[in-house]
DNA sequence: TTGTAGGCGTTATCAG
DNA sequence: CTGATAACGCCTACAA
């Protein structure tokens, strides 16, 4: 059914090989037979078998990535730098969702590490010994979480949210919510020890909840909880939390930010969309997914990359759900 | 470097072809050398290798989806959607994303299809007669577009936008506004058509405005002019727009559906928790996943899939934004 | 410049 | 039950 090298060879009448050729390195062959050869294999409708090609060449020509939840728009962003920077490579780029917990985030990324050249895992949920088992094993970059003996990109979102408690500072708030995410998240981690390191230094009281899924509904919950707590200023997990926060606080007759002020993290396109536009915790997704295509490039290039931690800083960006503290 | 069958048919002491078959039907091998075998394959970490097993087979057991923009909130449910479906029919699916027109989609296609054993395209942005091509040629499904002579699912908004003009004439309302989407959107102009054919139909006045972003800021903004126009009733292109919209009346002073009632379109999160809840079109977005992968499989088995149009069906769901004509 | 031969890792077929 | 052998489609020496 599908049509072969043996197939254009016979048709023009030379050898297989001589296709191969005039197909990789025209300049190899004959002017005029390369004429014949490219005719046929247009009227023929040849096209090349990648996997035939891989089988020999070890090359899939594809690195692939790995991220808990495409419907969280924190993904996409980092996502479309990876493929933007490995398209510049030559490169295609294969995405998979493991669906947060839900899927075997380890089976997706050694599925993925069979059909490329490498794989990215962004924000990895799996155990730490298997994660770094595998990254011994196969070409792997993470991205947004350190695994020992691999090579990490990370988000430091410690210094963006201190900044967030300073600004907060700066306006008169003196009683904050930190909103958590997920338990066993390593961002999580980082963003409350810097909630919490910076609130005492400055002098702000930390109130915190949790912990909340990465979803609108869980800030609609969070709501009530941080009117109740009487604080006037808000450091949620995300912007997705935060979002959610903002909704259920208009419901109410809350308002932000006169009545309170409210933070996100991860600067995603919700931060602009939302109501008031949101102040968030910049996170250079863009950055991260290209240096981790870069790394992963000199790795294939044959390079030898050693296990290294890349940190990546982050920043406050101001928009309008934050203002003076009310009293 | 790598482990291969012979590797381990050489360690063992029997052939390749035993070492196969202990892998993939257990039982046509002496249990005995099964033992042996399975042990060798655990210590060398032996591993199938993808590419070689695709070589022979042509089967690729993995699906592609392409979808315009991963980070429009539209596009992850058909992708989880297909996941889960491809999943249980025991298919990896491999996602890509041709960033709009900016890449080149049909490249995109092509190289997905080279690695899978079909590909669904959702809302696809290409040239048609290209798109009808590709698809006379390979196994493709589209989704939300109709190209000639393929097999299609298509989401029939305007089924529900026809409901919801009606929905608010039974109410008692005359003039309605539409807040158009994006002016290219394919969505956008079925929605128009509908909404316009059903007030020609039911006899309402219809006023336009737009187009509008698919974005919270853009409702925001849209409110004002729902105001000056004295309609009494508005249908949104999407729930974000909806919601931006309440927001703003809420500001303002204006009741929802008290002065004004509001409808969206998308059933998504948002519409539960907006306030008042948001009567919303309710757009089949998992069936369409579930049902693009269910003929994909039925091509793959073998079957003769004959170009066909699936309509689904969207459907007005009512909640609390709508409610009877004030005047 | 072109053709031949061998191999990439696996599976299916056919003997033994 | 097991072992050769021949594909699968392509690429890359090596030879002509």
């Amino acid at each position: 059914m599908t049509v072969t090298l043996a197939d254009v060879a016979k048709r023009v009448g030379v050898s297989a090989s001589t296709v191969s050729r005039a197909l990789s390195s025209p300049d190899k062959v004959n002017p005029q037979t390369r004429q014949e050869i490219m005719a046929a294999v247009e009227a023929m409708g040849y096209v090349p078998n990648q996997v035939a090609k891989s089988l020999n060449s070890g090359r899939r020509d594809a690195l692939g990535i790995v991220v808990p939840d495409i419907a969280n728009p924190f993904f996409p962003p980092i996502i479309k730098a990876v493929q933007a920077r490995a398209a510049r490579l030559g490169h295609s780029v294969l995405i998979s969702d493991s669906d947060e917990q839900t899927r075997d985030e380890l089976g997706l990324v050694r599925e993925l590490v069979k059909r490329s050249d490498g794989v990215i895992v962004v924000s990895p949920r799996s155990d730490p010994g298997a994660l770094a088992d595998l990254a011994a094993r196969e070409v792997i970059v993470f991205i947004n979480r350190e695994i020992e003996g691999a090579v990490n990109v990370l988000i430091d979102d410690g210094v963006g949210v201190g900044q967030a408690v300073e600004h907060l500072h700066a306006l008169g708030h003196r009683r904050v919510c930190y909103l958590a995410g997920p338990a066993r998240s390593w961002s999580n981690k980082v963003r409350r020890a810097a909630a919490r390191e910076a609130a005492e230094r400055v002098g702000v009281e930390l109130v915190e909840y949790g912990p909340f899924n990465p979803q609108m509904q869980a800030g609609v919950r969070a709501a009530d909880l941080v009117v109740a707590s009487g604080a006037t200023g808000v450091i949620a997990y995300d912007d997705l939390i935060a979002s959610g926060l903002m909704l259920r606080l208009a419901q109410r007759g809350v308002s932000v930010p006169g009545d309170i002020s409210v933070i996100g993290v991860d600067n995603s396109a919700l931060s602009g969309m939302s109501y008031p536009t949101l102040t968030s915790v910049s996170v250079p997704c863009y950055d991260a997914g290209v240096t981790a295509v870069n790394i992963m490039n000199e790795h294939l290039s044959g390079k030898r990359v050693e296990p290294q931690t890349i940190q990546l800083e982050t920043e406050l960006v101001v928009r309008g759900s934050t203002g003076d503290c009310p009293r």
